[in-house]
DNA sequence: GCCGTTTTCGGCCCGACTGTTTTCAGTCG
């Protein structure tokens, strides 16, 4: 295949239309300003959008919901000359020294526009000469204590500023630790984690905690004095905010248990999602808060128990956690056709597994084997390294001796069918570690991309296409090579790649672990409007332990909008086997 | 700036906490 170069990608243009969000926000002197709020809705609809917006005739973007007259001009002048002229002349006014000034925890638009105008304050530099100065005590609203918030903020900026984002590898403990010592109060019924950490977001603003509880104020108290809290950004009745010592922001919310499902639905969000879902009980004349779903008129509680009961009582099927991102899935769920998103419970194979054979796997390969069986799984791959990863990989002697070993583990685990196979290295030029000869003689290829990460997009697209274009590659493994808020992916032109994997039968793989998470969920989504495309979910194991991410590579393929029938390995061992052999007859 | 089974104008989701106020604006989620 001949790769084409990409026009301007969805993501880029999105990412212009929220700066212009952001910034007329700051002019407007509120992040509620109706201008701000249609750059923002057209931005995420831009972003979602299936198709390349940047290819589409005017008429076409017009139609798109959130996008009207004046936003569809900008962008065709964002792509026919690459900049939009209302963006400029923003920028100027709103330069990035004082736009920092915003991630000060209390200062908002309102605060850093006066601070401006009244005492020339443009960055953060100047913040600090005028709090040492005692001068903005003296404006309206401020006091002594609105100084020292601010001083605070300052000291705390770069560290955990609120536009940090914490990867979900390091937030998910947290939470967990969290949410069991909340679990283990007296006056606690009740616990969820909500917010992104719910969604699956693969970064995490700050950890929501909800709980139910007669005793809110006991819960509070409790919450303060929580173990690793270092600092109390805020507490009253039913809310309180703190500061763990890593730096990262928990928020518990608590309300009376039988408010706890609607408090459920509020805090995991999205926002967007909130919005959809209150537009829809407003249109029934009803008011949907984090208490409950009431009747206007009445004042009757139609539903708060339970997040199915909220949804059951909006004419909803119930909306998995993982999509509620508002696009689209409010509307389906009120004609019942959301996805059938695949579960973990359908997970039959894991094709992605090493051993010790590997550098860097840790468990014997004896021990991997078990583990996969007593997991009850039907089939399983094992994947060493190929000889071109210098430590980790495996030379052709060290292959023919596992392939021996492994005929003794199938005598010992007869319902496990086990895959001789190898996780190739993709090199730049596409190629990978071995010739047909030895490539043939394994059962099962994955192939991925371990290093030179910074090469163009051009010349990463063509290196992966070329390895999808390999016969006797089945997977590709970890799509982008990122690891999440370490490394970024590698430039690819996702359409491009899809299509091609669409062309050969060559499966995608979602890796599990929870670093990478790998395809990332908007480029699943993408994914699936590919028809034909196959995924595999797999753990990419190098120790025993790791067999039970499979979990994690569920919820971001369910982030996906991923399906059960296009994951191969959600197949019964003889349908996976068939696939694995028409797929290598056609190729 | 977007949108329309009341509408081409007048709406646009809802509430907690803080710090400054005597009834509320700003910020945040």
């Amino acid at each position: 295949m001949r790769y084409r170069g990409s026009v301007l990608s969805n993501r880029r243009i999105a990412a212009y239309l929220q700066e212009l969000a952001e910034l007329v926000a700051l002019e407007e002197g509120s992040a509620q300003a109706f201008r701000a709020r249609a750059y923002e809705k057209a931005a995420g609809a831009v972003r979602d959008h299936p198709a390349a917006v940047a290819e589409l005739p005017l008429a076409d973007l017009q139609a798109i919901p959130g996008l009207g007259k004046a936003t569809v001009t900008k962008m065709r002048q964002l792509i026919d000359t690459g900049s939009i002229d209302q963006l400029d002349r923003l920028r100027s006014l709103f330069p990035p020294d004082f736009i920092e000034l915003t991630r000060i925890p209390g200062v908002g638009p309102k605060t850093a526009l006066m601070l401006r105008d009244r005492l020339g304050v443009g960055n953060v530099d100047d913040l600090r000469a005028a709090i040492a100065a005692e001068q903005v005590r003296e404006l309206p609203g401020m006091g002594a204590r609105s100084e020292e918030k601010m001083s605070r903020g300052i000291e705390r900026l770069g560290l955990h500023g609120k536009a940090r984002r914490t990867p979900i590898i390091q937030a998910l403990p947290v939470a967990r630790e969290c949410a069991a010592y909340l679990a283990g109060l007296d006056e606690v019924t009740e616990v969820q984690v909500c917010g992104s950490l719910r969604r699956f977001s693969d970064t995490i603003g700050d950890v929501d905690i909800v709980v139910s509880s007669e005793l809110p104020a006991a819960v509070m108290a409790a919450v303060v004095a929580m173990p690793g809290a270092a600092e109390v950004i805020a507490s009253g009745g039913t809310k309180t905010s703190v500061l763990t010592d890593r730096g990262l922001q928990v928020d518990v919310r608590v309300v009376a248990p039988a408010q706890f499902g609607a408090a459920s639905v509020y805090f995991t969000g999205s926002k967007q999602h909130n919005i959809e879902l209150r537009q829809r009980a407003m249109a029934a004349g009803l008011l949907l808060n984090e208490y409950g779903l009431e009747d206007v008129e009445s004042g009757e509680v139609v539903a708060a128990a339970t997040e199915e009961g909220v949804y059951q009582a909006l004419g909803l099927a119930y909306v998995p956690p993982e999509i509620r991102e508002g696009v689209g899935e409010v509307a389906l769920a009120a004609e019942d056709r959301l996805p059938h998103l695949v579960g973990v419970d359908d997970i039959r194979g894991d094709l992605h597994v090493h051993s010790a054979w590997s550098g860097d796997g840790r468990s014997p390969l004896a021990e991997m084997i078990a583990a996969a069986a007593d997991r009850g799984l039907e089939y399983v791959g094992i994947t060493e390294h190929g000889e071109d990863l210098a430590i980790n990989g495996l030379s052709r002697q060290q292959i023919a001796a596992e392939r021996e070993s492994l005929d003794e583990l199938r005598l010992l685990h007869p319902d496990l069918t086990i895959l001789h196979g190898a996780e190739l290295n993709i090199a730049a030029d596409g190629g990978v570690d071995y010739d047909d000869e030895v490539l043939s003689r394994f059962e099962w290829c994955v192939a991925s991309v371990h290093s030179q990460f910074d090469l163009t997009q051009a010349q990463q697209t063509m290196r992966v296409i070329r390895a999808i274009e390999n016969p006797w590659i089945d997977a590709i493994g970890h799509l982008t090579g990122r690891r999440i808020g370490k490394r970024p992916g590698i430039d690819l032109d996702f359409a491009a790649v899809f299509a091609a994997a669409a062309d050969t039968g060559t499966a995608l793989e979602i890796n599990s672990h929870l670093d990478r998470l790998d395809v990332p969920a908007p480029a699943l989504r993408q994914a699936m409007q590919v028809p034909g495309l196959r995924f595999t979910i797999s753990t990419d194991s190098h120790h025993v332990r790791e067999f039970g991410n499979i979990v994690w590579g569920v919820a971001n393929a369910r982030r996906g909008w991923v399906e059960t029938d296009r994951v191969v390995n959600t197949l019964p061992k003889k349908a996976f086997l068939a696939w694995l052999k028409s797929r290598r007859s056609r190729s």
